[in-house]
DNA sequence: ATGAAAGCGCTAACAT
DNA sequence: ATGTTAGCGCTTTCAT
């Protein structure tokens, strides 16, 4: 039995010998309709393999609650974390989703904002993206249906809800578990585009290392990761480092960077920790497993997009916080990469 | 200037004094309506920063064409990398493109094409799905607009075209070459979902291990990874292992799992590969990068996404293979984690 | 080169 | 409890 074209709500009241708006009635509230006329309508629905056709429906209610999710990297495990927390509250709520990357791209980001603008996408994310976007998001408020929230992106205006750890905290206080832990001469490795959580950790790592007198600017190295894949990337971050000095501890703003890093050092016989202590950052799940396990800064993830979800699709602003910032708690994670020698 | 509502090709068309059906023109095709005019209207659609409702178009254009994609897991770095390629075809060729998760659970799978229905998506693509899909499949294919492809997943009737790697050959070679270089007591461990991929997989192993009189049932152990994450479920895996006795070769059905079996080793003290060789599958990006690196399968995921696109994009069926099973080269990739000690 | 009008499939207000 | 009907925003003949 080939069907031709798909069955519309007319087919089915036919079928059905009803009206449409009683099948209508019949697939969206359940109560309204006698029993007998119920059933016979969702047997012509099966009969038929009907789905009703979303965009007449949406052109008909005129809004659609849908969450359009604007991340620059699809690939990275941080973001598809916070992904998760999002994907899971639509899942349980019933909302649409719909995730678009960026690359770090203003023009890509302008791209998919139009689109999930052209599709009637009302509630928008922007995970991490850069700073140079504000106008965007001032445009799409400008319709006041709109509703956007930030995860691990910072809005220094107070309007915008957004999702963040301390970034300056907890990169100051994992520079200085390594001092702490008796290192003298520390690199820390950067990526390469300075969002503000970046910003924010590099100054809170640079406090740190000044506090402690070592600090110096050459100790601070930005990775080629826009080019290379961060993995790569801390692999020759190392490799410079490696060719002017051995130091005593390293830190990477990522567990993705400091795995590339950790390559290196094996690879000329250094031992971690022995000869050099690391940690990374964002707690990625492989950080655990490797050899030794990376010590790292976890950051609840899946966490930050649940309350993301919360703050975009919540009309009556029930959650609120100083300057529109919900600072979530993160967690130091020590493991073997630090040798413990206090003092 | 807040506007309430969004721009309709109405108040565009009035702003720039002309028809509605003039404003469509321009918006469509740039050459049949004169320079003058053509630029009084995108003035319009700037000023009242306009975007045509989606819904509306494709509603009255009846057809609508756009990739949907079905993946188990979108947190699996294998088959986000063949979305990546299907990503980036559609990209640059405009197709929309919906990815969802269907979690290995059937009744899911069954909720996501309904949904994907309404939205009208009429090309659709399975990734590494399960094989008790094929229903759901026939189901879709009753209306012939709609078209199906699939990615690392096999379809025996020869009516859907398929992307897969010669996964029987590839792990055959694998477990080959361990033997060659001297493992006698070789351990497969395995995921639990037996996809067909993943069974053909072992049937190469198993193959493998007769042919060399190696084989027995004890040697396959399958890994708990439904309930643990893959690189848990390795580490339980090669402990169970390891309770019994000190394999001198090990293979894994996917590098994860190897990752995770390879901690174990590490902290019991065994080297590899001196004590103990190892191979993985997949490639993932970190393998090349984990102390020792691990030698594995490589699958050329992006190629299996780009094929994948047009593939279920081709009307005309241009691309041919026997029984609609396209087979695309895998590459074996020896790193350090085998040694080599030829006889 | 441009305008007028019909209709895509659905829902909701109103009528019965 | 169910049927009738108007109209969401757009494209596409058919006129002009």
């Amino acid at each position: 039995m080939k069907e031709n074209k798909p069955a519309t709500i007319k087919d089915v009241a036919l079928l059905a010998g009803v009206a449409p708006s009683t099948v209508s009635l019949v697939l969206n509230s359940s109560d309204k309709v006698r029993k007998e006329t119920r059933d016979k309508v969702l047997d012509a629905v099966k009969k038929l393999n009907y789905v009703p056709n979303n965009f007449a429906v949406s052109l008909r209610q005129s809004h659609y609650i849908c969450l359009g999710v604007l991340v620059p990297d699809l690939y990275n495990s941080f973001y598809l974390e916070i992904v998760k927390g999002l994907r899971d509250r639509c899942n349980e709520t019933g909302y649409p989703i719909y995730v678009s990357e960026t690359k770090n791209s203003l023009a890509e980001e302008e791209r998919q904002i139009s689109y999930l603008r052209s599709i009637k996408v009302n509630c928008f994310v922007f995970i991490g993206t850069g700073d140079d976007d504000t106008q965007l998001v001032q445009n799409l408020l400008m319709n006041p249906n709109n509703h956007v929230a930030y995860a691990d992106k910072y809005d220094e205006t107070g309007t915008i809800p957004h999702v963040v750890i301390d970034n300056y905290r907890s990169a100051y206080d994992a520079m200085t578990c390594l001092i702490q832990n008796g290192c003298e001469n520390v690199y820390y490795v950067t990526q390469k585009v300075m969002s503000a959580p970046v910003q924010k950790r590099m100054d809170g790592v640079i406090d740190a290392m000044k506090q402690h007198g070592i600090y110096s600017e050459n100790k601070i190295v930005v990775a080629n990761d826009v080019l290379l894949g961060k993995l790569e990337a801390g692999y020759y971050a190392m490799t410079s480092i490696l060719s002017k000095e051995v130091p005593d501890g390293v830190m990477a703003s990522s567990d993705y960077l400091a795995i590339g890093m950790k390559r290196v050092l094996s690879e000329r016989g250094l031992r971690i920790p022995q000869d050099v202590s690391m940690i990374g950052f964002d707690n990625i799940d492989i950080s655990r497993y490797t050899v030794p396990s990376l010590s790292t800064v976890n950051q609840p993830r899946e966490q930050m997009g649940r309350l993301t979800f919360s703050l975009v699709t919540d009309r009556d602003a029930t959650y609120t916080a100083a300057n529109n910032r919900f600072v979530l708690q993160h967690d130091f994670i020590i493991r073997e990469s630090i040798r413990s020698q206090k003092g």
